[in-house]
DNA sequence: GTCTATATTCAGATAGAC
DNA sequence: GTCTATCTGAATATAGAC
């Protein structure tokens, strides 16, 4: 019916070879499906819907990617966060900078994944492995017992202001800047990247 | 093939009329669903499934609930948390508490909507409208202007901590004792919490 | 009150034409 | 390189038997 994206282009330098053709279709099955699972998540999202919407025809992703969960792999694959490391001191600091960045814009692959943590086994590993890569490199810096749970915490925090941002978009949270919020966070990630000596243990 | 539970139970009292033997079967149904929704989202939970611990036959299931879409709402339908009020110095401590009794047992209602929360329509939808319920509470106490963030971020806070305690049971947080994690969370909620004028904005 | 049997819909995957 | 047509499986929902 609609005219696909099939006819080799034509320039005057006569390029785009079979192969470059394949690679740009892939690739544009790639960002549409990244579009898609991050929108409705993994059981959702179908097949038909990023064929579509990438203007090509079903079987043809499978004939790419194999399958979808092959396609899901793919599409929530990411580059590791920036390692936090330095001086004990600015870690907090550090957890607020990353933090900042994911909330300016948080890749679509990374949306991916986060859309699916709850319902997608593979997705739910990806986002423990990622927090676990991440709580190995701050706690080597905090000297406290409990740095595995402080970590766990600062890693809960970003994940719960991430998620509500962009995935819930809750009220408050969906306009604010990045910076009224990183502010706003800045006494909570202190208080958990300190050291026990200097944050004395409250009441009761 | 297997005996269901269709037999009216012959005590020597002569019990169980079919409305009761009715209402158990449905009560024993909705509890299953509860615990499946909570486990695997709505979308992967299947009438099947659920029918199938439940020891009926899936067509009951449907002849009591309508559709799986209803199910799901009986299944996730909570009771509101308590109110948060009095003093706005103590506003911080009323939401360690809270957070206190999600840590030690969410109800398995709540853990179904959470699961959801991401990839269901109306599971998010209900998940805001809660945090949007909790939010007007706590914004008349706070003075400060930006106290829709604030409170926004307590949400979030709270969220990402039951989040993932319970669902993705990350590492430290998912052993830890709820009141560990409500002492280090302190001075997070009371910083967020706290009007502007005792919190002095930080450095650049 | 509960079950059997089935209609219907839909999505992933396959085979081969163009 | 991309598409058409189809197979297969699974799940919700319905109708009526027992």
């Amino acid at each position: 019916m609609q005219r696909p994206y099939n006819e080799r282009m034509v320039d005057s330098a006569h390029r785009t070879s079979r192969a470059d053709q394949r690679r740009q279709t892939e690739a544009r099955i790639l960002a549409v499906a990244r579009q898609v699972f991050s929108e409705y998540g993994y059981d959702r999202a179908t097949i038909r819907a990023i064929a579509s919407k990438a203007k090509v025809n079903p079987g043809l992703v499978i004939h790419y990617y194999g399958s979808k969960e092959r396609l899901f792999a793919e599409a929530t694959r990411t580059t590791p966060d920036e390692p936090i490391a330095g001086p004990p001191d600015q870690v907090a600091e550090q957890l607020l900078a990353a933090l900042h960045a994911k909330l300016t814009e948080e890749p679509t692959a990374t949306l991916a994944m986060l859309r699916s943590m709850l319902t997608h086994p593979e997705a739910a590993h990806g986002v423990r492995e990622a927090l676990r890569h991440q709580q190995r490199q701050i706690s080597l810096g905090l000297s406290a017992d409990d740095a595995l749970l402080r970590t766990a915490l600062t890693g809960a925090i970003t994940l719960g202001v991430v998620v509500g941002r962009h995935l819930l978009q809750l009220d408050g949270l969906r306009d604010a800047s990045p910076e009224q919020i990183t502010d706003l966070l800045r006494p909570c990630l202190e208080s958990l990247t300190r050291s026990p000596a200097e944050e004395p243990s409250a009441e009761r």
